[in-house]
DNA sequence: CGGGTAATTGACCCGGGTCAACAGCAGTGG
DNA sequence: CCACTGCTGTTGACCCGGGTCAATTACCCG
């Protein structure tokens, strides 16, 4: 039923533009359905951090319809589909469907700790544990809403974008992917991760799952539970 | 009112104690009342990274007990007082006075906004913009809950504080801060940290205040309308 | 075939890390 | 009063992870 409440609103962008930029008001909040997107911040010389990646089933900052300005930006990275459901639509719902509000309360605790591992990257994994973690996090995350297959998952992140989130120039992203390639750690081809071994990557990236929160008693309230052909029971 | 709702739980700690571990079930909410404190992680080999710092007012993680294991650590970094608030007291607050409840998403959206904030400084800024932005963005949060005075504030982080905020070494913060010592950006000495020109330090920083939303209109609303001495007219 | 994006490589450089010693205090116990 | 300890700040010498610059090589895709 969430389908079609929100199937008024579906859009569609082409990979690389903006969905919402920053210093607008954000008016909607987003559900992804299909595809990647990214959320990002920059400085006025031109360099740029990517915050966060969007997987199909992520909302972008539910509550953020209670600021009057976005305080960053949020692009497509491949061809993405989404709903946008507007600040009253989603109170409607919210008081309408209590596992909903929960589910969302959620989704907003969990994307805040992403954001926290991501700090602990930063500051102190070196380029090889953190391109290794981020991979790691993606898998998980992607896994979580069933976009895996085996050890394999889609991966449309150029070497580019992967510098952008780590801080790094793309020419040592490059180089430092060649390393984890060789040491068999990941094989990467046509926008396909393969994970060999999970536990090796996971170690080598030092990654520990409990900031992904993925063994809540609500796992099953994720907003995956908003994307197509879920049936909420209420 | 608030306060003596609390009153029931407040509690002091010394400096450089923890007030709650990762790993363990968070069960209450705290408010700081008085003093600063810190939200960390470290990976196994010891490293750590600061990821925020809270001064009065700020809450942490109101709805972190949706959560069955903090992620984090948050320790003391001065003597501490804070009020616990546990689970059913909160629901019972944000359910009789819609405008804590209010206060407490806004006051959540906006620490993770500082959140990405801390993400950009780590990934584009360099050292002296970074601590330059950390100490400029302390500055305003202590200002909005009355804690400066005309260009001076309270500063009881030591380098080393600063090290693990920003992903420095000490020794580098040391010479950082030195650097923006004589360049007339900061004065710092017994803890008070003196900004002579805000502006100008704010430039260095490459500082936008947008993230901040201190401009909010419901900027009365924050937390620190929940500090001991303020009144809720609901 | 041409143009554009993404990946790769090499040579060189620099911001910030590492290691180690030392100075200034405040507290503390004798 | 003083020796001792521990924390914070400071300094110097040296090193390395990762950045910079620039050229080259795949790939698409129309």
């Amino acid at each position: 039923m969430l389908g079609r409440i929100g199937k008024g609103a579906i859009r569609e962008v082409s990979p690389r533009r903006d969905i919402i930029h920053e210093g607008v008001d954000p008016g909607a909040v987003r559900l992804i359905l299909e595809g990647w997107a990214c959320r990002y911040k920059s400085l006025p010389d031109g360099r740029r951090q990517t915050l966060a990646f969007f997987i199909p089933g992520d909302l972008c900052d539910a509550h953020v319809y209670l600021l009057r300005k976005m305080d960053h930006s949020i692009g497509a990275i491949t061809h993405l589909r989404y709903a946008e459901i507007g600040r009253e639509q989603m109170d409607a719902l919210a008081a309408r469907y209590p596992r909903i509000s929960q589910a969302i309360s959620w989704n907003e605790l969990v994307t805040a700790s992403i954001q926290r591992e991501w700090i602990l990257s930063m500051g102190q994994r070196n380029a090889h544990e953190h391109l290794a973690h981020l991979m790691v996090e993606l898998f998980h995350r992607l896994r979580a809403v069933g976009l895996t297959r085996g050890d394999t998952c889609p991966f449309p992140l150029t070497q580019n974008d992967l510098a952008d989130a780590t801080g790094m120039t793309c020419v040592h992203v490059n180089r430092v992917m060649q390393e984890l390639r060789s040491d068999g750690l990941i094989e990467l081809d046509h926008r396909e991760l393969r994970i060999p071994d999970l536990r090796r990557l996971e170690k080598a990236a030092l990654f520990n799952p409990g900031y992904l929160h993925l063994d809540h008693e609500g796992a099953e309230l994720e907003t995956s539970c908003l994307l197509p052909g879920k049936q909420l029971t209420h």
